[in-house]
DNA sequence: GCCGTTTTCGGCCCGACTGTTTTCAGTCG
């Protein structure tokens, strides 16, 4: 686990005892300071090594008090204050705050005047029916209780994004259709396209709010719903997802929309804009001395706030709205600014369709170019190509362009082996229009040993794109440690793009790593790893984390025309 | 504990829904 997130962590922990024990305003300082940390694209140790506390102090969220806690645990690996509070309540009770409808307040109640201190006396508890005669508490408690506790044991893990969003989009697409309905969009953090959704929020303007309400809760995929009013509902789907819907009226959709999509810091910080300049705004719409404003649409929220449009990806309160506030917000790169993928693979390595019904599913998409890229030799598992076999591949690869209208670019993914050395010799190198390199072996090496394996590949003349750079997979494989900024400074000397890979679990780069990649000045690809036809799509994904990064078209070298890539390629 | 085109002190986003309530606290997003 790296530092920041160890330390997001105990700030959070924190942040829980403190709110359990009644104190105001420290928990939401610290849970602050913890999503800044979580979020941050260097390793605080850095900070610290470079800036000292004067640095940590620059991270928003911490000042003076918790700067000077990260400089202890940095120094002497404990945090004093830290195991102080914590000691305050069992380590149980805490865990009992992750049941959905329990708060500080209710489990500190269970703990003073039951002495129920975890999650399983919690649970025999609330069975035993002893729950009911707590103050504050009753029958229906006690079965919200089960019901949450049912909820975590099953994870209530967050989704890709790429799970969650054709999900989201075919509801709504079933909600627009209910009776009076306007409009129905999906907001929340899938609408910033976050790499993992929580929950599928979706925005429904009608005059009819109760047939939106019986349609939603009614759906054939909904297993449980937790909550329904007149305008707003909760269900659990099937597939243990969240949804929750909400209805307004149309003046309000565009104040609606904004607060939906967040997150909460944007929405926070856009707040106290509005206050200072004498307004007040919530999701039915921006307000004067409770008259009415506007909030038909979000534009016209942030034009009265004195700022321009800014798109949901970049709405973290990540530094957007003082880059909006300058108007130096980033042009960022559009949804059909790809012009070609350059990392797919086909029956030749691991996947699952012919070069040409690739090339053909390509141009069907309207790109101008596209680039093959099956796998190298060491990668048996995969079907990887020894040099024979690649010699065959690059002469199908010729075959198929004479069959298609878009540019075939041959390539290949190389495997960057232990050593730093690449899967094939020079001399077959220099074959190809470009190479895609890739760790694939060894994910536990030190940190510097993967830096220098990677950076010794650099060194490669044929090296054009670093794929998949950290090797992680959501939820699934940590990333391996290496030293990103060394190795972007590297990518940019030597004119080597860093993929911003769109398969749905990797999303790699991620976001913040693609905004300093970019801050750096290094280039960026962004491919699909397509292994189907049907792969293709999820370059949307990979855009989407690029937007997230701030990516512009100049910064993307799969948007440039083919002429300006081919020079890029020559190195 | 943080933070400052009203402030180094005194604020700190705003509203829906639920359950146990005779008017509201707790939780959630």
């Amino acid at each position: 686990m790296s530092k920041n997130r160890e330390i997001a962590e105990m700030f959070f922990e924190m942040a829980d005892v403190l709110e359990m024990q009644g104190v105001d305003w420290k928990p939401s300082a610290y849970r602050k300071a913890a999503r800044a940390l979580e979020t941050l694209s260097e390793p605080v140790e850095e900070i610290f090594a470079v800036g000292g506390v004067k640095a940590l102090m620059d991270i928003p969220g911490v000042g003076q008090g918790l700067a000077g806690k990260i400089e202890e645990f940095l120094k002497t690996g404990r945090m004093k204050e830290f195991l102080q509070v914590v000691r305050k309540v069992p380590a149980g009770v805490e865990e009992m705050m992750r049941v959905p409808g329990l708060g500080p307040k209710k489990v500190m109640r269970l703990y003073k005047d039951l002495k129920i201190k975890s999650v399983e006396q919690l649970e025999r508890a609330a069975k035993a029916g002893k729950l009911r005669r707590l103050a504050g508490f009753g029958i229906k408690s006690e079965e919200d209780i089960l019901r949450g506790l049912d909820i975590i044991k099953k994870g209530a893990e967050r989704v890709l994004l790429g799970v969650a969003l054709p999900v989201a989009r075919e509801i709504a697409e079933r909600l627009s259709r209910v009776d009076g309905v306007k409009v129905a969009e999906p907001a929340g953090s899938l609408r910033r396209m976050s790499e993992t959704i929580g929950d599928i929020d979706i925005l429904v303007i009608s005059k009819k709010p109760a047939k939106v309400m019986d349609f939603f809760t009614k759906m054939p995929e909904v297993k449980t719903v937790i909550a329904k009013g007149p305008t707003k509902s909760t269900v659990i789907l099937s597939e243990g997802v969240q949804s929750d819907v909400r209805v307004l009226d149309g003046k309000s959709f565009g104040s609606a929309l904004q607060y939906f999509t967040g997150s909460k810091d944007h929405n926070i910080a856009l707040r106290q804009i509005a206050i200072k300049k004498g307004f007040k705004l919530s999701e039915y719409g921006l307000f004067k001395k409770d008259s009415y404003v506007c909030g038909r649409s979000e534009k016209e929220i942030y034009a009265r706030l004195g700022l321009p449009f800014i798109p949901p990806e970049l709405r973290e309160n990540h530094g957007e709205i003082e880059a909006a506030q300058k108007n130096k917000l980033p042009d960022l790169i559009s949804y059909d600014a790809i012009k070609g993928d350059l990392h797919m693979h086909t029956r030749w390595s691991d996947g699952n369709n012919s070069v040409e019904q690739m090339a053909g599913a390509a141009e069907k998409l309207g790109y101008e170019y596209v680039a093959f890229a099956d796998h190298s030799k060491s990668e048996h598992i995969a079907n990887g190509m020894d040099e024979k076999r690649l010699l065959q591949y690059l002469k199908e690869l010729d075959v198929v362009q004479k069959k298609v209208g878009i540019r075939v670019l041959k390539g290949s993914e190389v495997d960057i082996l232990a050593d730093g050395s690449l899967d094939y010799s020079n001399e077959y190198l220099k074959e190809l229009d470009l190479v895609v390199g890739s760790v694939h072996s060894r994910f536990k090496s030190s940190r510097q040993e993967m830096t220098g394996r990677i950076l010794k590949a650099f060194e490669n003349p044929y090296l054009n794109i670093f794929a998949h750079p950290s090797g992680r997979l959501i939820g699934r494989r940590e990333p391996y440690d290496f030293d990103f900024e060394k190795v972007a400074l590297a990518a940019k000397e030597r004119g080597i793009a860093l993929e911003c890979n769109s398969y749905p679990d990797r999303l790699d780069l991620k976001d913040v790593h693609v905004r300093k990649a970019i801050e750096l000045g290094c280039k960026i690809s962004i491919d699909t790893d397509s292994h189907s036809v049907e792969h293709l799509r999820f370059i949307e994904f990979g855009v989407a984390q690029a937007r997230r990064g701030w990516a512009e078209v100049k910064d993307v070298i799969n948007a440039w025309p083919l002429k300006k890539l081919e020079k890029f390629l020559r190195r």
